[in-house]
DNA sequence: TTGTGTGCAAAAGCTTTGCATGTTG
DNA sequence: CAACATGCAAAGCTTTTGCACACAA
């Protein structure tokens, strides 16, 4: 199935930059930190800690909340998982190799989780650097609406 | 003195307009409360609930911790204030009212917080509802970059 | 007088830490 | 075999909650 070797192809290309980075940091490679870095590739769109521990446990494998959390900080430092903060409440992370950069848009109805992307937002950045003088590393764009009655249809995810 | 008779009529409009929220809201006018209000807008700039608790008891106002929070809900719904999650951290709020809206850009090397505006977010506020059918009815964005030593020179306050 | 708001302290929820054990390099 | 990662449980921090008392309406 297409679907299938497509999948397989991208779990391999994780995992090696995963290996590059721990290798290069000089960081130990164990079962754990691979086990965590293949299932959210595997399955999770948007996600918590918690809900990531709750998985694995399902999932029969035996790691702890600290190796859950030590593995996120991990794989956020290496770019292939993007730590959120929307709202109050847990930070939700999600994969990002092979997703187009995006950003946000939370039902306040349902707290559904939609994306999108925009280019304005690159020439924001750029414009208010050179104005302010920063050299701009990154941005957080989350808008908050109402859906009417639309989420149901389209979404991909809860917070 | 021109800067503090611009201080107390800030002061009295602000009151004036929590009264009016709490007497339409069918919510007491407690001295706490207003005593909460009138120090936000007297002193703080960014500031956190504990920041906030910590300051009232330095002035010797005997409030607690759980009238400190529902207060700064009750402002945040009435306007008043702005609630802004930064980082992993604690809620930051700040004062609004008289403030124009704005977005802020944090540094990474020393957490200090600057603001800006730019037009074109809402366009694509404007865009984004429109494309995914949503009413937006706000949005937060937060830049984060590197301030090449130059923070020290026109910082307003730190997260 | 009635019921909401307050203070206090305890609890809850998320995340980090300390320590003994296990495992990678 | 030495250093680092893990598991477990406890601690930390921010925020919420329960309860008795105070006070605004």
């Amino acid at each position: 199935m297409k679907q299938t070797a497509n999948q397989d192809k991208l779990l391999s290309e994780v995992r090696q930059i995963f290996e590059n980075y721990l290798l290069e940091n000089k960081l130990r490679r164990t079962p754990e930190r691979f086990a965590i870095l293949t299932e959210i590739y595997r399955r999770q769109d948007h996600f918590d800690a918690d809900q990531l521990y709750d998985f694995m446990k399902q999932n029969n494998y035996h790691i702890s909340r600290a190796t859950v959390y030590n593995t996120l900080e991990l794989l956020s430092k290496c770019g292939l998982i993007i730590k959120h903060q929307f709202g109050q409440h847990a930070t939700i992370f999600e994969k990002s190799y092979g997703n187009a950069q995006h950003d946000h848009l939370i039902c306040l109805d349902c707290s559904k989780i939609f994306e999108f992307c925009d280019p304005r937002l690159h020439q924001i950045e750029e414009s208010m650097g050179r104005i302010l003088k920063f050299n701009i590393e990154r941005h957080a764009l989350t808008l908050y609406g109402h859906c009417n009655g639309a989420c149901d249809k389209t979404s991909k995810d809860k917070v």
